[in-house]
DNA sequence: CTTGGAAAGTCAACAAGGCTGACATAAAAT
DNA sequence: ATTTTATGTCAGCCTTGTTGACTTTCCAAG
């Protein structure tokens, strides 16, 4: 399917749909991310937390307050595993966990001070290399890069990020 | 740093390198390349692999006849973990190992017919979430999603990802 | 030629962080 | 009063990382 060069009847250059420019699409993902997780990683392994933690404060910085079955559905872990790092983050006094309101059975998440300052340096880090890969890829180059992320979702995965990006904007 | 609105004086936009812009694009990494494992990984968790083991066969069927040393430093894994892998692979009648001709104590790595087959239907599955985000964003898009992404790589990835992306090509 | 180090691969044991299942509690909803 | 929902916990399993110790092979210096 689509393997060889494509024929002359094809019209406006479908080129960039071959399974070779699909693979190299692929290979990118691959190496992008392993250096898109590279240096919070670092940063975590001198603390006694992980990536996982890292997930969960950057959700929690981004919605204050919110549930824990909330952040279950954005991470898309079971809540044993969550819990296990919730557990560790509430210990040692990273997060706070306060009991709801209007429905008491719910646990609303919040960043203490020093859970913001350490999110702070890991997302500052994360932050800084995706800075530069969009300043060097130029603002149009961003975009598609987006669109294609986007496109490249679970509708229900899609619509969770859309709302957090209306939530942010 | 670049929190709020850029000063007027901003020149020609530099609007898609605020915080927000760069959060937005954290999160859009995170989300997509959750998608970008999925179909895989429905595939294998029926049989008894996981993705490290398509990971593996991915890249030994990309350069037949790769070294184990070569592999691992594609991988970036340790040797022993990479072992495993490769070990049940081998069982199962996947990949072949061959000894080197040359220096004996390397090991050269090729898939079987078996292992081909498998290999292939993991990335048809993989390729086509992918041409369906391609398909959708359009070739322009594509463009600048590849060089995000091979912005976003360590020095040392980037030259491994291109060494692969000529050897295709 | 021998010997010592480097390189490739293998085996064993451990840790992080996923998972399932079973169960407890409190609060809300019916 | 009963059932459902939200959360938390314990136990145990699996995958896939890790380090350490070991063997075999190769090569180069003496």
């Amino acid at each position: 399917m689509a393997q060889g060069a494509p024929g002359p009847g094809g019209g406006e250059s479908l080129l960039f749909l071959t399974d070779e420019q699909l693979r190299k699409g692929i290979e990118a993902m691959f190496f992008a991310y392993r250096g898109f997780t590279a240096d919070p990683d670092r940063i975590l392994e001198d603390l006694d937390y992980g990536r996982a933690h890292h997930r969960a404060m950057h959700f929690i910085h981004r919605s204050p307050g919110t549930t824990v079955n909330n952040l279950l559905s954005i991470l898309g872990v079971t809540k044993q595993s969550l819990n296990r790092v919730l557990r560790t983050l509430i210990e040692d006094g990273l997060v706070e966990s306060r009991i709801g309101r209007v429905d008491k059975r719910e646990r609303h998440l919040y960043l203490t001070p020093k859970g913001t300052e350490l999110e702070r340096t890991l997302s500052d880090a994360q932050r800084a290399r995706m800075r530069a890969a969009y300043r060097s890829a130029g603002p149009a180059a961003v975009q598609g890069f987006r669109q294609v992320l986007e496109a490249m979702m679970d509708p229900e995965l899609r619509r969770q990020y859309q709302t957090l990006k209306e939530g942010g904007a």
